[in-house]
DNA sequence: GCTCTATCTGAACAATGTATAGATAATAGA
DNA sequence: TCTATTATCTATACATTGTTCAGATAGAGC
């Protein structure tokens, strides 16, 4: 009597403590491909050559495994940012000015390149706890990079003083808010660039060093 | 031998025309309870109390209702605008102010009230033609009101001049971006009302009539 | 070698989107 | 009033999905 009931050999398909990694590997891929509403687990385990009830040994349903993409997403976004923000290393106002819209232009471009990742991570598949995005928030690194650009600015005297307590979340709101609507097509894609202007010219950073009465 | 196979009167489940308002009816009421990655066709028809199949002979399939709903929320939130709005007649700059902060305030109202709504309407599940949405941005009765709420503010001298081109791009982003972010939990509600003021602050509106040189 | 535990499979289930064939209701014409 | 036509809806079926559960296999420790 055959005691295998499995046809094939089964080593391939153990991966020792790393199927979690594998699963949101290959889940990350076919998002970027498909985008998460065309994503399904069956889908991820078979590309991974796993059957769709292992990944229920690492994740307690779907949606854990796409948070887990999701955390991933706001990683990469960091990366790029840093990356992005590193061009200008100057202290000077000029470079503060440009780290600045590298950081915008950075957000965008991520978007626009990668608008299945954008939506997921800021759509309803996202599903973190508020106090997980909370935690994500205050200590992301994106959330320092955009910090320190703006101390950066008001320290060289490159943006209006009156306005660096609004910094972070005018920035960050104006950006996203662009970028997605953007994505979304209710905004063409010209646009943006404009509203980084404005932006600039409204915290006053295009003028350089602000007058003082 | 019984001809009719349907056990009960049929004629309730005729609706002569409507059939497809009221599935967009009863997909929104549902929508709005249990958000739209929680609604299903079927459910949908049972609540109108017809089959699945029904739904077929006015949407292609269940993505055409969706976006049937989308459409009817963004006439839903137009109107709640042009409400808001209406509480401010006057032609005064302190009038004009008070329109466009009420524009941004209903905006996020709307968002953080209906959020189910919001994410339907900006997220992937409204899947309108980029064409479609051209259409709708530039005829949107929204667009219009927060054109004029601009025009207004330029014409009385109640803000920065040099900011009227950005006005409508810049006002958008600002107040969907924080709405999002905020609905999405990545910041604290009481947030939005630092940010109106910095955007209002940024455009010189805060101060009322700008200085000349 | 033998046992134990982590890891994965197979089969099953209910729910879902959707297609197809056919039944019923309303309507128009005789 | 009867009949034929069309609009409208139902019943049924199918593949796919998320998920569960019992059990089989692999690797590790004795």
């Amino acid at each position: 009597m055959v005691t295998s009931t499995l046809g094939r050999d089964q080593r391939a398909n153990y991966h020792h403590g790393n199927l979690e990694q594998a699963l949101i590997t290959a889940a990350t891929a076919m998002i970027r491909e498909s985008g998460v509403e065309h994503i399904s687990l069956r889908g991820v385990a078979a590309q991974v050559g796993v059957s769709p009830s292992a990944a229920y040994h690492y994740f307690p349903d779907k949606d854990a495994l796409l948070s887990g993409v999701g955390r991933t997403l706001f990683d990469l976004l960091a990366d790029r940012q840093e990356i992005a923000v590193s061009v200008f290393p100057g202290t000077s106002a000029a470079d503060a000015r440009a780290r600045f819209r590298a950081l915008g232009r950075s957000y965008f471009d991520w978007g626009k390149n990668e608008a299945n990742f954008f939506r997921l991570m800021f759509g309803v598949f996202c599903c973190l706890t508020p106090e997980a995005r909370e935690l994500e928030r205050s200590e992301s690194r994106a959330w320092r990079l955009l910090e320190k650009s703006l101390n950066d600015l008001e320290l060289t005297g490159a943006m209006n003083p009156a306005l660096r307590p609004y910094g972070e979340i005018l920035a960050w709101s104006v950006v996203h808010g662009a970028t997605s609507l953007i994505v979304e097509g209710h905004l063409p894609d010209a646009s943006f660039e404009a509203i980084l202007d404005g932006l600039e010219l409204s915290l006053g950073i295009v003028h350089g060093v602000v007058k003082k009465k």
